[in-house]
DNA sequence: CCATACTGGACTAAGATAGTCCCATATAGA
DNA sequence: TCTATATGGGACTATCTTAGTCCAGTATGG
């Protein structure tokens, strides 16, 4: 339940891979032989997040790739956001298949309560928390109204 | 993303149904008639509530279901068990299928740790919430640590 | 008995996912 | 200028999951 595809947590080990080297360029290959990875996923998923503004490229010899941000400013939420897509937790409440029964269902105003609450969760995870794990992820809310941080237990 | 299926949404609504209705049986054509889903659906999901400790089934004429405990006591995390499997936010995270990449990884752990949160925060989530959502859901750890209810605003 | 209703599972069509491969384009350096 | 090294864009396929339907079996009240 509440799944995220191989090809996301392998995204974001490419993200941390960047995060902790930083300061150079790195080619997919480097990438690929830094996280043990396959070379054409690496190549997909780093194509992919430089399409986003989480990743910046250099082409031609000599090229790569970097972090367009520092670490401390990418969220879970960005990195999910630019690999699975703006999707919601329910089919219902994506933009254009709206779902027909939504009138007489109480349910799907819950159920997207509860993904906004989630989302808000995973907008105050930094990529520099996934790259370092603290010992404690902040407190957060999920009611969706108040969606702020209450309590943060220092990284490191 | 962290998306749930259809079916689970729907089974949601079914169960709904039962919490409001509560008290006497109901035909697996009632409930299709009162969600307005499709009969077949109702009756594969029913039929796989009722192997759950959720909802109670009698079998015969006059037969039905019913829900087995009080809706404040069935958790989003309880539906969500029964109908999407005991499956992690991440694919490397499943008992049978570790990641064979694992160990050079290092965000596994923080994934699991994540998913955990999400897990305890539906936790908090009854049917009762579901059937009549209240205008804020309680705040919720996501460390899965001290994992606790800070606040809880009253329902209704 | 028989109509009603759950039980178990098979089955299919459609869609999502994972992974690979190819060709075009850009650039540094010999 | 030529070439090796990179990224960019996208096609393509195999596999798995999901959604939905259907049927043969079993229990039970009247
Ligand atoms: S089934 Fe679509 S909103 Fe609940
Ligand atoms: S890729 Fe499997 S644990 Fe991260």
């Amino acid at each position: 339940m509440l799944r995220i595809s191989k090809l996301t947590d392998y995204g974001t080990m490419i993200l941390v891979h960047l995060a902790v080297h930083q300061g150079r360029l790195h080619s997919a290959s480097d990438v690929a032989a830094g996280t043990r990875l396959a070379l054409p996923t690496v190549q997909k998923l780093l194509k992919l997040l430089a399409r986003s503004d989480l990743v910046r490229s250099v082409r031609g010899a000599e090229g790569g790739y970097v972090l367009a941000r520092g670490p401390g400013s990418i969220s879970a939420a960005d990195i999910l956001d630019v690999l699975e897509g703006p999707l919601s937790i329910t089919e219902c409440s994506t933009s254009d298949s709206r779902c027909e029964l939504e009138d007489g269902c109480p349910v799907g105003g819950a159920w997207q309560k509860i993904n906004r609450g989630i989302r808000g969760a995973l907008g105050e995870i930094t990529l520099a928390d996934l790259a370092h794990p603290p010992r404690e992820f902040p407190l957060v809310d999920l009611s969706g109204r108040t969606g702020r941080i209450r309590q943060r237990i220092p990284t490191s």
